[in-house]
DNA sequence: CGCGCGATTGAGTAATTTCAAATCTAGTGG
DNA sequence: CCACTAGATTTGAAATTACTCAATCGCGCG
């Protein structure tokens, strides 16, 4: 995607279909916003960083990882265009990251400091709005995940998961779906060739 | 616990944390929360019931659960005084219940509809912030546990929930411990006596 | 053509589950 | 105070499942 996109346009629509803001204060929230270019592979998030941003995915593909001490990697979350990114602990908590994120594919994304999302929320009522019914999609998605990870084996939640998102089956290799969904890459290829 | 208990004090304390209200504020809150008490053992939402309520504990402990096809429980959460619970897919989303609530012991709880939760969001700026406060903290919390499940053992796990919350271990039986670590009760067993 | 990364396959091992049986514990009624 | 019962917990043994490690395969790109 060698060039321009209208990321006011994307965040605007994304926004508009919770809460409705007048295009002065859509104005406004969107200054706060700056918007960045990773290539494929970048780090956005690593581990240990102060984290003061949250990212709106405008167009890519990124993950949120963990690494443990054994250096097996596991995936929190793929985020897709008009998804958001971060090591929301850290964001919040004011620690040091320990969820990194960096890009699947080359990435386009608006950046949000923290600061700025606690001051718009404050003075743009709606703005609070949008963001606690974005908190509440993230959480009641977050349950759902632990529930099928608790209930069903891997080729349940692998094929929930390609239900979900089919796109992601042709943009990320498998180990990071492995890594997804919580087996080794071996056991993720014998599920699916049987 | 024979008796009363200053509901409201404790609902104010657990919002003043959070955000500062005006007494004649919180009292308008407050006027649209129902105390209710239950028994041991006594269901709060079931399977299939519509779910448009959500709920505070005052006193006594909650669990929030789903049941498979197997009839196999597993446990979302556990509920503490100050915390609070439902299915909040449904809630959000307008469907059935899938996930259960029920008395772990006898409990004292105010209910808040879904329906008056929006209406103060909207007319009360810092009520809505408290409640985009809350959920963020449940996300993150949900999240922690998903990352606690794909890279710790049920070992870790089980230290870990009692590191958290010690009053677990005297009031639930071990059988909900397992269900809520997603491994059997007699693997739970195993590894605590080794 | 050959390198390198990702994906697959095989074999042995470790962890967890299931099913069944034995044990423990708190509360009840005599 | 004791016997009894229901529910909870523990233990054993076999079966299942996923893991690791190692080797092989397949394919795109220089």
């Amino acid at each position: 995607m060698p060039f321009p996109m209208d990321a006011k346009a994307i965040l605007k629509d994304h926004i508009a279909k919770i809460v409705s803001l007048t295009d002065e204060q859509f104005d406004y929230v969107f200054s706060h916003f700056k918007q960045q270019s990773y290539k494929k592979g970048q780090a956005i998030i690593s581990e240990g960083d102060k984290v003061d941003c949250e990212y709106f995915v405008l167009e890519g593909c990124l993950k949120s990882f963990y690494i443990n001490d054994e250096v097996k990697m596991f995936i929190l979350q793929f985020a897709m265009p008009t998804w958001w990114a971060s090591d929301y602990n850290a964001l919040y908590n004011g620690g040091r990251a320990t969820i990194s994120v960096d890009c699947i594919t080359d990435s386009q994304v608006l950046c949000l400091n923290s600061a700025d999302r606690e001051k718009l929320c404050n003075e743009i009522h709606p703005v609070e709005h949008f963001f606690r019914w974005r908190t509440n999609k993230g959480y009641v998605a977050a349950q759902k995940r632990l529930l099928s990870f608790m209930n069903n084996d891997a080729r349940h939640r692998y094929e929930e998961l390609m239900a979900l998102y089919p796109a992601l089956y042709n943009i990320v290799p498998k180990q990071l779906i492995a890594a997804y969904l919580g087996v080794s890459r071996e056991t993720l290829s014998r599920l699916y060739n049987s």
